[in-house]
DNA sequence: TCAAAAGTGTTCCTTCTACACCCATGT
DNA sequence: ACATGGGTGTAGAAGGAACACTTTTGA
């Protein structure tokens, strides 16, 4: 009379400049999201970040836990605990099992795993304007006009740029690197950095998803 | 090698004015958060609700999940899914196990227990701002400086007067009934209701937390 | 010289902050 | 009449929204 205790990934990644969500094909053309059992006496975190990087190859950018659930009406009972997931850009090896697609267009065959999803763009949303998690969908280096772009295709909505530029280097967040990329007939773009760590980051993340506390 | 599920709720309330934290006594003069093991196909949140209810005798005026951990170094393994809980005030019974003090003066024994506090104040002052959920810490009808003290008793910092009215005016969350209440010699206060149901008090919790939806 | 993206300031309006006095009541 | 908490407005600062042109480059 144990549930099932099931890690549920929601996997986002910016692929060529479209913000998309990544779904393991299923029988009849329908989609569903990883997930697999923690191994005995395994953190949930590291269960998640493995799943991850047994689909991918690659650990994740960033990870953070959504919500957990149960679900009473499968066989066994199970609970389930999600987690977003945010991969660099185009990090992709070409036979890796994940579909990316824009979040909307997914064709999830469970209720629970488009409630998931729904959440997870939600939070993403949200966490966008507080803290600097738009910087795990980029580069290490990185133009004004590619973390705009970032902004823009998670929200879905245009940004204006002079305003958007301007909260960006207000809210320090961004160094400068003094280096220009050249890349096309027109004036090239100096690359940024993202002001080291913590900081915002990690403001209302729990305390031990920061520190690995050891907990008694 | 399936670990042990565990629901552990973080509850508070405003008692005689001071903004309490709710724990059992456990041998040794310290304090453990209460939790207790789901019930087979037993929704978390309807174990939360039922823990609160057997504690206390009333079910908790609104609840809210705040993470999932696992404790690794305990056996069995256990999965520790946690809820703050929102109790109206002053609703005790004079029997009731649970010992109400300040959040900061609780001397818990285990460190889990010390974080999800310490998390669960943190996401209820974080909520204040841009939630309806002091509420939930007040009677049906109140008046606007029982409303200010819950926000002061939670934030721990005193509040302008008159700024502190103004935006809660603004907010529209707020309908004046037309009754005054009088307890004292001084001016008679008005009592205030909160504007109806849903709003922005749901906003940025999960969807399936709001409808009870039906899981596939 | 043209096309294409990078970069840059100002004005207006809204919102936040700081701050002090009169009002209605019971004793 | 006085003590007690209830109630109100304004001015200045800061922050957000709207908006258009110049710069640098490669072809």
């Amino acid at each position: 009379v144990e549930p099932r205790l099931t890690v549920v990934i929601v996997p986002f990644q910016i692929r060529q400049g479209i913000f998309c969500a990544g779904t393991l094909m299923s029988e009849d053309d329908t989609r569903v999201l990883p997930s697999h059992p923690p191994a005995t006496r395994e953190p949930l975190d590291t269960a998640a970040e493995r799943l991850m990087t047994e689909i991918t190859g690659h650990p994740p950018a960033y990870q953070e836990q959504l919500y957990t659930i149960s679900i009473e009406q499968r066989d066994p009972w199970r609970i389930l605990v999600s987690y977003m997931v945010l991969v660099a850009p185009d990090t992709d090896r070409p036979d890796e099992p994940l579909i990316w697609v824009r979040p909307e267009a997914v064709l999830l065959r469970r209720e629970t795993d488009r409630m998931l999803l729904e959440y997870a763009v939600m939070r993403l949303r949200a966490k966008l304007s507080y803290t600097n998690i738009a910087f795990h969908l980029l580069p290490p280096s990185f133009t004004l006009t590619q973390l705009q772009q970032v902004y823009e295709q998670v929200l879905g909505q245009p940004l204006d740029k002079r305003n958007f530029r301007r909260r960006m280097r207000a809210s320090g967040i961004l160094t400068p690197t003094a280096v220009f990329r050249r890349e096309g007939s027109h004036r090239p773009a100096e690359l940024y950095r993202f002001t080291s760590d913590s900081e915002q980051e990690t403001y209302l993340t729990p305390p031990w998803a920061r520190l690995d506390a050891n907990l008694s």
